[in-house]
RNA sequence: CGGGCUGUAGUGUAACGGCAGCACGAGACGUUUGGGACGUUUUAGCCCCGGUUCGAAUCCGGGCAGCCCGACCA
């Protein structure tokens, strides 16, 4: 993609007021636009880190067995009334201009409506288990929406849902999940604390967490600097022993952000909306269900949150943007182009500042920048890998390749640069 | 939902109750190109409603909005 055709521009400055760091930066950078607290547009730049984020999650879903689909946004008060969630105040409720009340609520999760879809499928031990996944946003009446992307009230969410005929079968694939999970955000270049935590309105069990170390995160964890076993703060017995359950190592109080959770759900929603099943003797029984989310646009700032320094976002590769930001200056106008078209076509992805000040003769695009607004802006942006092209590097013997995360450059050569890239 | 702070051009910021300024951005012309260049010039603003006052961006009241702390929460 050509940055001098982007329509969105950096900014020289945080916005009025944001203290996180997250939402300086990617608010800076073009990659999000604030609509309301909470509220997010993805600008160009910032769609493909989310959509970068989802494909990394589809592969790990589909991987264990995750079907994909689509779910309303528009939930019926009536699946609701079936659990007894109609009145939990996390809900928006929606309603016809004329309406006296609202007979639908926007989905702030959906186990009841993928229950009912399940109930008129599944009959026969022989249709479990399954599990499906969608990629869809939710909406939550937060009190206090905060922190950039980390807290909003409307959000992108992977929730999957997973249907067992009993609940040893609902564990082992808890423990697939939870296998996915850590690859996810691995991938995503996250180290996440596996954390036992609550329910909340979801169930009365126990429930897992995927917790990143962070200042700004708004949960507190307990967690041993020997083996990583962590509690929630919300149900932990360990902050007063101080000593870990498992090992007995010395526990210590994190803040931390929660980029995924875990639930073993039981057979709440399978007793609210009658999905039984038939087992292998003719008996009738309730299916074992378990529901799992990953917030995409949180993902997505707790990276920035843990990537960055005092110049901008330090992507990690898997989600960068784009992986090489390459720049035109004086003198390597022409090189550059042949550059950008060659990376192309070998399916390397790259953005190209190709705005004017290589060639001033030539003004091909509309807008100039100087030298040093592009290597703030290849800072700003954040890909992991930046190529400049210009009078200089070509004396030098072809391009100047420098990592996003180090210091030093290297010139390669103009021939082996895509080779070099792979 | 309680508390605190804040709302001024596209962005970031000034202005004692008395002509709303600066910087960046954006447009034009020229110069310039290895770390957010320079000159000339143009552009564009007081969150909303009410009150006090000769006069309100400024004071008062009420809204609405944003940020932060707490409560809550995935």
């Amino acid at each position: 993609m050509r940055l001098s055709q982007i329509f969105t521009r950096t900014a020289r400055e945080n916005p009025a007021g944001e203290t996180s760091v997250n939402a300086q930066l990617l608010e800076r950078g073009g990659f999000v636009y604030k609509n309301s607290a909470g509220i997010y547009s993805y600008l160009p730049l910032g769609w493909q880190v989310l959509q970068k984020i989802a494909t990394i999650i589809r592969e790990e879903m589909n991987a264990i067995g995750g079907q994909e689909m689509f779910m309303p946004a528009m939930v019926e008060k009536k699946y609701l009334d079936a659990t007894g969630r109609w009145d939990v105040p996390i809900g928006f409720e929606v309603r016809g201009k004329t309406d006296e009340k609202a007979n639908f609520v926007l989905g702030w999760t959906h186990e009841e409506i993928l229950t009912e879809i399940a109930a008129r499928f599944v009959s026969s031990y022989q249709d479990l288990p399954f599990a499906a996944y969608q990629i869809q946003n939710k909406f939550r009446n937060e009190p206090r929406a905060k922190s950039g992307l980390l807290r909003g009230r409307e959000f992108m969410m992977k929730d999957l849902y997973s249907f067992h005929a009993d609940q040893a079968d609902l564990d082992r694939y808890y423990e697939a999940v939870k296998g996915a999970y850590h690859k996810i955000f691995h991938r995503c270049g996250l180290k996440t604390i596996y954390t036992l935590a609550a329910g909340g309105a979801f169930t009365a069990s126990n429930t897992h967490e995927f917790q990143v170390i962070a200042p700004v995160g708004e949960d507190t964890i307990f967690v041993c600097a020997k083996c990583d076993y962590a509690e929630n703060a919300e149900i932990s017995k360990l902050k007063n022993s101080g000593q870990c359950s498992q090992c007995g190592g010395k526990i210590e109080e994190r803040k931390a952000i929660e980029v995924g959770n875990i639930f073993p759900l039981g057979t709440k929603y399978s007793e609210a909306f009658g999905l039984y099943y038939t087992d292998a003797t003719g008996n009738k029984k309730l299916v074992v269900m378990g529901s799992y989310g990953i917030g995409l646009g949180r993902v997505m700032a707790t990276a920035v949150e843990i990537h960055h320094d005092e110049n901008g976002i330090i992507w990690p590769e898997n989600i960068a943007p784009f992986k090489v930001h390459l720049i035109a200056l004086e003198g390597g106008k022409t090189e550059a182009e042949k550059i950008y078209k060659d990376l192309i076509g070998q399916d390397i992805e790259v953005l190209y500042d190709d705005r004017n000040g290589a060639d001033l003769s030539a003004k091909a695009f509309q807008r100039e920048a100087s030298a040093g607004e592009k290597f703030a802006d290849a800072d700003l942006i954040g890909c992991p890998i930046r190529i400049v092209v210009s009078k200089k590097s070509l004396a030098a013997g072809g391009a100047e390749v420098k990592r996003r995360a180090a210091s030093e450059t290297k010139i390669v050569q103009l021939t082996q640069l895509s080779s070099f890239l792979l």
